[in-house]
DNA sequence: TAGAAACCTTAAAGCCACTCGAAGGTCAAG
DNA sequence: CTTGACCTTCGAGTGGCTTTAAGGTTTCTA
């Protein structure tokens, strides 16, 4: 059969890899660049070829991803072995550390979103004025710039 | 005086814009090159000089960056007249859409925390066996792969 | 047996909103 | 005339990808 592509007794090309996985071709490239995953294309014709086990760190690596973490956060939970106690404590660390994330962003966003729909409350087209405009360059205004140290703006991946 | 940034009759140079405004000089050089502001430096000596009008423009974008809006949206609210209506319409518009991201993102957000600390409440280090690292791995196989399409992820700047 | 189709390869650039560093120009005070 | 505090441009780096270009391999079909 022409271009249904083949799982051999070797295992999954990179293409069914990606469609078992949920990660891209391209994106399991780059992982495998940025050593989330092993090396390959060492064979006859330098095809990647994938295992069942392989799929399987492809979608724990997702699941990770789709949570939110850092590939450096993904990286501290591969290969961990649930048996060692010094493993569960390192993700306990990266879980806890990663939940502080995501708290200090939704607080952020809590605040904002609470900004942007008073803002918002200001103009409902009736007026000749907009009092959107004026508020936002009032507040620019009164803005007074106490810090010129940068806020830590999460860690960016939140 | 030596080494305090000189402000004479035609204005600030960017170091004190700088200080101002609270946009680093390295950014407001940035702003320039992506056309949020004005192009400088045609002067005698090459330096560029600002106005405080320019340091409003410039505290201008720095809250609405403060509010996750994207240079593009940033660049939709400048240099709007708040006696036009249609301009006014554009203002309503582009904070709609962005409440919407900001909402979209808070909802991810919330969900996510919900999971990832019923995640962390299966383990407290008392067991042998890890249960954070045994459910992440049980969840990956779980997983079905439903659909190849990628997930908008909001906005991605919010 | 030739060619088309469908897969695969690498390398490089693009995205966003910046920051940082290098190498050098300008300007005022001592 | 040197010091040092400012300024300049240019290029690369950040994270986590996606996209494109140019070409190699495999398999099926006419």
């Amino acid at each position: 059969m022409s271009g249904i592509n083949p799982q051999t007794v070797q295992g999954y090309q990179i293409g069914l890899a990606a469609q078992h996985s949920g990660v891209s071709a391209a994106n399991i490239r780059y992982y495998e660049k940025e050593k989330l995953i092993a090396q390959r294309g060492t064979g006859a014709n330098s095809y990647r070829m994938y295992s069942d086990s392989d799929i399987h760190q492809l979608r724990f690596i997702r699941l990770l991803r789709s949570m939110d973490m850092s590939l450096d956060e993904v990286r501290a939970l591969l290969n961990l072995d649930l048996r060692k106690k010094t493993d569960c404590h390192t993700a306990r660390n990266t879980l806890d550390a990663h939940i502080g994330h995501v708290r200090e962003r939704l607080t952020e966003l809590r605040r904002l979103e609470k900004d942007l729909t008073a803002l918002r409350a200001r103009c409902d087209g009736s007026d000749p004025q907009c009092h959107i405009i004026e508020a936002l360059h009032q507040q620019a205004d009164a803005a007074t710039v106490k810090v010129l140290a940068k806020k830590a703006k999460s860690h960016a991946h939140v």
